[in-house]
DNA sequence: GCGACAG
DNA sequence: ATCTTGTCGC
């Protein structure tokens, strides 16, 4: 897979307005409406889920095509940044690849593309499939300038993008997050005066609790989630959702996450 | 000046 | 993100 907007390559020598300004170059470009090219009920492996949908109209009763969702994540062996992307459709996986780069800058909240941008445009530079979805780890339209990771990457390729954080860089939630939310539950994030390209009050993404104990003592927190690039806001947590399988992180982003540290364990070897 | 800040 | 043993709870 190759960018599709060269000129959107993240380019680490810039200076920081520079970065900030080729951010909201693409933030203008990104298109936080729903533009996939796939019915977001398709994503569900369970075959059950297909029979009652509504016919596809080809007078079969086959289920549609599942769409290729790629997890991308990325590992650290000290200056060396690795990026590992899975692709799946349903529950098998398609293929997986992965690319360690030099990092040549430091993590500034807000500048991660430039940090990680070389490594991931390595690895899906390898990729021979072109995902139908990419779950990217970390903030899309939640962003200062609307353009996270998520954002930059999904527009670099023009493939549609969403962004899965573990915590909140900025926004704020329309409702309390404290306390236990059950799974399901999803409490909207919108602007604040720290999105600086965003009408404040507007939505930038949603806080989606894909997991939950039982017990009444310990709770697991919600996961942060938002528009990378052709899909809506309001869209998102089910895209999560459906991907997710039991665990707090969806299943795209568990694989990327354990080829990550396969991969890092490897260059921490060739480095020793 | 102070606080906040994905991975 | 990463460094790391034990430990609390399901």
């Amino acid at each position: 897979m190759e960018p599709a907007r060269p000129e959107f390559v993240p380019d680490p020598a810039l200076s920081r307005g520079e970065m900030e300004s080729l951010q909201r170059e693409i933030a203008a470009e990104a298109t936080f409406a729903d533009d996939l090219g796939f019915d977001p009920a398709a994503l569900r492996s369970d075959p059950e889920q297909h029979r009652l949908g509504e016919d596809v109209g080809d007078g079969s009763d086959s289920a549609p095509a599942q769409p290729l969702v790629a997890g991308v994540d990325q590992a650290f062996v000290d200056d060396v940044a690795v990026s590992a992307v899975v692709v799946s459709r349903g529950d098998e996986v398609v293929e997986r690849v992965h690319a360690a780069v030099e990092t040549e800058i430091p993590y500034i909240p807000g500048l991660l593309s430039f940090r990680e941008g070389g490594a991931i445009l390595a690895a899906l530079g390898e990729l021979r499939r072109t995902p139908d979805l990419l779950v990217v780890d970390g903030s899309g339209r939640i962003h200062f300038r609307e353009a996270g990771l998520a954002t930059h990457v999904g527009v670099l390729f023009d493939v549609p993008a969403i962004g899965v954080a573990k915590s909140l860089l900025c926004g704020r939630p329309r409702e309390s997050l404290d306390g236990k939310l059950s799974v399901g539950t999803t409490v909207g994030i919108e602007a604040d005066d720290s999105v600086e390209t965003a009408t404040p009050g507007a939505l930038i993404g949603h806080a989606v609790q894909t997991r939950q104990y039982d017990s009444p003592k310990r709770h697991v927190n919600p996961l942060y989630v938002s528009p990378g690039h052709r899909v809506g806001a309001e869209t998102v947590p089910e895209l999560v959702l459906a991907t997710t399988a039991g665990y707090k992180l969806p299943e795209p982003t568990r694989l990327a996450d354990s080829d990550a540290d396969e991969a890092k364990a490897a260059v921490r070897d060739d480095r020793a």
